[in-house]
RNA sequence: GGCCCCGUAGCUCAGUUGGUUAGAGCGCCGCCCUGUCACGGCGGAGGUCGCCGGUUCAAGUCCGGUCGGGGUCGCCA
């Protein structure tokens, strides 16, 4: 199977049972150690390294690293006491006959060599010259593992999915505007002067239509596009496994969501236990402050705005007070809780309160002398502490404050060392609000519609059972038929059963304040669909590169990617984006002015 | 747009209260070396200390500005 033109074998099909064959081999010099009369190659190709023994000085003195080879040689088990038990072929290496150098390389912007990949003091190079030279980048066996893990599990995924009777359609990268709250990236058309297509920010309108065609089941491997800012986790292009089933609820979906996440953990050699756990939206709100819950650990948030509910402390008599336990933190040093503050800050808090359970049951800490008799004497018992912890607090808006405690829950198990890569805790959120206020805290937002209510997930999505008579009389505690997949506190992925009646859909939209000739302008074409038979339908999207970072472990989603951008949406490799010259320009027809068109 | 951090050799970084000719490791080049595997030894090249201005006898170091990069909040499934 490895044979080509150019070789018999890979580098690490060279075993024991090759002993006494002749190979030729092919691939790039990883290393070379001259150590004059005899010298050692290590060889690497797609499969990983082989040891190549030169005997003759004046073959191996114009090696260099990375210098691309084509080796003839026999293979033989190396001299006693010369095995490598670190190398997969290590036993064994190649006596070189003859070495052809295919393509000589220049020396290397930064080191790739497979031996250095391990060693922590060898640091990698920054993101920029990581990109700038990617192709080098990926010659590295932690990233060939990580882009291999990426085509593993969209194997594993199809083949799930296609037992189940899904139907792979590619939808249109070209399409109008979608009304998904993000910023689009435009296209302008040549052909229609002053009009502009925009790139999806995912397949939503197109998969419903899909459903109303009968398509029943589909899904789709889907490059999306936003135009926001930049974050580690968040490219400007990125993929989604995008699905979407007819005639199912949402037990439906997330059922076979599971199967196809179990599918994709198996095939990089996981078991992940089915059905996985579920854990409502104002659960994982008051519990963890947050709607992605990292549940490889445990220490709740505590709320305490009862207990508090007298408080003379000022900072305390807030909507909500909550905390969160910090296990043995007595000990930490002032300084440390100092910059706890400045943690907090950057956060956008205000502060962080915090209070001391001494190891001689004394209560101590900035915040312990504002606090009543009584509140003092109860503390250790309302947050479960005992002599010799802390405990940080968090006081104002419920939301806000309820974040803030979870970053801080998350931050103290991250530097206990609690937050193990390989360690998978899945869970589903469910029983999301189907709208949400844009006045809640804060008076920034802008609502897409005229009203203050904003979609939740997105204005397709169907109100739970139990309000589909009564959302838009009490949009506040409304609920929706959404769902989160979530995995170490990050979204995997998310989806909706939608809405496939237009009585309701001209409610909600109502509700969003988004006028019947608005809804017609943005998306008309599918709520003309769905007066044509809507089958029921509902859908999930897994965001398919933090998938590929949660199951490889990566810290960025741009080391699962191949060729990502960097910040600014820059590609330091291939200098996109670029300016285009004046005549690209007229042709585009950005320029195109129509009123001047008039004159 | 706000806040925080960082710009010194090809790469990763050190550089003390401002003080002689700016350093280390790796890489690179040359020579030596017959069992290494991050081989080893000797020698060498390589710097606009991001940029501009200021303070000073003297600035990589202090001050002001600016550009670039990273993170985060806003924003964004």
């Amino acid at each position: 199977m490895s044979q080509t033109a150019y070789r018999t074998h890979h580098a690490t099909e060279v075993t024991e049972a090759l002993v006494g064959e002749q190979v030729t081999l092919a691939g790039w010099v990883d290393r070379r150690r001259d150590h004059g009369g005899v010298a050692f190659v290590d060889l690497r190709d797609s499969s990983g390294l082989v040891q190549v023994v030169i005997n003759d000085e004046e073959m191996a003195r114009p090696l260099r690293s990375e210098f691309v080879v084509r080796v003839i040689g026999a293979v033989r088990l190396r001299p006693e006491g010369n095995e490598n038990e670190h190398l997969a072929t290590g036993k064994v290496e190649v006596v070189a006959r003859s070495i052809e150098i295919l393509a000589k390389s220049d020396a290397l912007p930064f080191q790739v060599s497979t031996a250095l990949e391990n060693e922590s003091e060898n640091k990698l190079p920054g993101e920029d010259v990581r990109l700038k030279y990617r192709y080098l980048d990926l010659r590295r066996p932690s990233m060939q593992r990580n882009i291999k893990l990426r085509s593993d599990m969209a194997k594993a995924a199809r083949q799930a999915l296609d037992e189940m009777g899904f139907t792979e359609v590619e939808t249109p990268t070209m399409i109008k505007s979608t009304p998904e709250g993000a910023r689009d990236f435009l296209v302008p058309a040549r052909l229609v002067p002053g009009s502009w297509y925009a790139l999806p920010q995912s397949p939503q309108l197109l998969k419903q239509l899909l459903m109303v065609s009968g398509v029943e089941r589909y899904y789709q491997i889907a490059r999306c596009y936003r135009d926001e800012d930049f974050r580690a986790d968040r490219q400007p292009e990125f993929t989604q496994l995008d699905m979407e089933m007819a005639f199912v609820d949402q037990e439906d979906v997330i059922a076979m969501a599971e199967k196809v996440i179990a599918a994709i953990w198996k095939a990089a050699g996981y078991e992940v236990k089915l059905p996985i756990q579920r854990i409502t939206w104002q659960e994982a709100m008051d519990k963890y402050g947050t709607d992605k819950p990292d549940l490889r650990f445990g220490n709740e948030l505590i709320e305490l705005t009862d207990y508090f509910k007298d408080t003379p402390f000022r900072v305390f008599q807030a909507p909500y007070v909550g905390a969160v336990l910090f296990k043995g933190g007595a000990a930490t040093p002032r300084r440390q809780f100092d910059a706890w503050q400045d943690w907090a800050k950057q956060r956008g808090a205000k502060g962080l309160a915090y209070v001391v359970f001494a190891e001689d049951g004394e209560l101590k800490g900035p915040v312990a002398k504002n606090l009543s008799e009584a509140e003092r004497a109860g503390l250790k018992e309302a947050v479960g502490a005992e002599d010799g912890d802390a405990v940080f607090f968090a006081a104002g808006p419920r939301t806000s404050s309820q974040n803030l405690l979870g970053a801080v829950r998350v931050e103290l198990a991250d530097r206990a060392g609690l937050l193990k890569p390989d360690d998978f805790a899945f869970t589903w959120v469910v029983d999301f609000p189907l709208f949400k206020s844009t006045e809640d805290e804060d008076d920034d937002d802008v609502a897409v519609g005229h009203s203050k209510w904003t979609s939740m997930h997105h204005p397709f999505t169907m109100p739970s059972a139990d309000w589909i008579d009564t959302f838009d009389q009490d949009p506040e505690h409304a609920m929706s038929d959404s769902y989160d997949i979530v995995c170490n506190g990050e979204e995997m992925g998310g989806g909706s059963v939608r809405i496939h009646r237009d009585d309701i859909q001209d409610r909600v939209l109502d509700v969003l304040g988004i006028t019947k000739e608005e809804a017609d302008e943005k998306f008309g074409f599918l709520l003309e669909a769905f007066k044509y038979g809507a089958p029921p339908h509902a859908g999930i999207a897994l965001g398919w590169d933090r998938t590929a970072s949660i199951l490889a472990g990566t810290d960025t989603i741009r080391d699962v990617i191949a060729f990502p951008k960097a910040g600014g949406g820059r590609d330091p490799l291939t200098g996109a984006p670029a300016p285009i010259t004046d005549e690209q320009r007229a042709e585009t027809g950005v320029d195109y002015d129509p009123d001047e068109d008039e004159d």
